[in-house]
DNA sequence: CAGTACTGTGTCCATCGTACGCTAATTAAA
DNA sequence: TTTAATTAGCGTACGATGGACACAGTACTG
């Protein structure tokens, strides 16, 4: 019922020539709107009315096009996805490939570790990401259930990622880390280990690191498969 | 300045005996009606005037003891967590243990999988979580860093499998699984790999084979490292 | 007993998403 | 060419939300 609308809104039909008068605006400029909207201000900030401020029209006339938030943000989400990378090589490099261009398409749109997240309807653009992951994978001696876990594994690498390095968008990220500064100086007898590990200056990339123990992982399963 | 609440309403100091009439509400009570109301209903039924309802008093009341939704919502996630449990054995078994009890942790209340994200400030249990973890890769060649990505990862994965068994609360999880399994069947065409993946009714278990991916990859690091 | 600090409450407000009906524009049918 | 059907944008209105603020009564302190 509810999910009859995501679809429509992400896989749109193509209608005939329409009658009414042309239409001034579009999903595509307003998904681009509210990406734009998104990136600069935070997922809170997207709200109709700043919405339809910046496309210079009615708060409501942006109901002719998107059925309501849930919709203008599975939109948004699928949009700012774009298309999926081409893979080459082995499977290994392929989704070496696809991490990489993940989390080079996530890191201007750090919302979307919110919204491409739990069960939703998939888009065009999220089910071809999924599709080229899979790609990669195809050959190996993998069930196509361990296939799909990891990808889910290496995507929820990603969003964890962004949101690490992102910020929340409420208060600041360097508020948050003075606060805990703090805590751990008040209370740090409790925490040693943590005290010790914050203590040094994290010169180590976490992406990388994180990547490398899944992929040794996953040649290791595929190994035992193969 | 906002960061400053967190640490108030997630660090309580003890005040000395008070003056005024003797509170009926505390944190405490709080907290818990409003983990049982986001168990029971989602995360954004968590409302300030169903709380007051659900604890017989008015709305403005709450704000005695939790100066907002977001801090309420910090003080919840923190509660929720529980403590950290106890790990024995080398390093490898330890961060399992830590690992699946997290996982239990998680499983009745999968809005911290919202909630326990992105920079925010710690309390005392989530800092006990993660004291515990980096106790378990104590003595291991990692570096501090490092140690912290693991537990990023393993985290992540918990985090990623919640959300992923749970569901969203505004649409349920069974539409939106047929809304995917009717596009599939509309544009299944362009994702062959996607359809056959879907195919197969899922019996393995997702969270296993991603943590022994996880552990399987640290391990190649650790013997990197040592 | 006075004063003071504190809890709970009622009222009020800006903002949010969105339902509904009107008007004007455009095309299809007569 | 007229007329009817359909559609885009808009204005108004409503319920729900988070929260500011002032006031009441209550308990401890002097």
């Amino acid at each position: 019922m509810t999910a009859d609308t995501f679809t429509a809104v992400l896989w749109p039909e193509d209608h005939g020539p329409r009658r009414g008068p042309k239409p001034a605006l579009s999903k595509e400029r307003i998904a681009a709107e509210a990406i734009a909207l998104a990136d600069n201000a935070g997922l809170e900030a997207v709200t109709m009315q700043r919405l339809a401020d910046g496309l210079g029209c009615a708060k409501m006339a942006l109901y002719r096009h998107v059925p309501g938030r849930g919709e203008l943000i599975a939109l948004m989400t699928d949009t700012a996805l774009g298309t999926p990378p081409e893979l080459d090589g082995d499977w290994r490099t392929g989704l070496r490939q696809w991490t990489e261009a993940a989390w080079r398409g996530f890191t201007p749109h750090p919302w979307l570790a919110y919204t491409a997240v739990g069960p939703r309807v998939f888009g065009p653009n999220e089910l071809g990401w999924l599709e080229a992951a899979l790609g990669a994978l195809d050959g190996t001696g993998l069930g196509p259930d361990q296939r799909l876990d990891v990808v889910a594994l290496l995507s929820g690498h990603v969003r964890a990622l962004v949101l690490q390095a992102g910020g929340a968008y409420g208060t600041t990220e360097a508020e948050m880390i003075d606060a805990n500064h703090g805590i751990l100086a008040a209370h740090g007898d409790d925490f040693p280990l943590t005290v010790a590990a914050f203590g040094h200056t994290g010169t180590d990339n976490a992406f990388e690191f994180g990547l490398t123990c899944i992929l040794e992982g996953v040649a290791a399963r595929i190994a035992d498969a193969g």
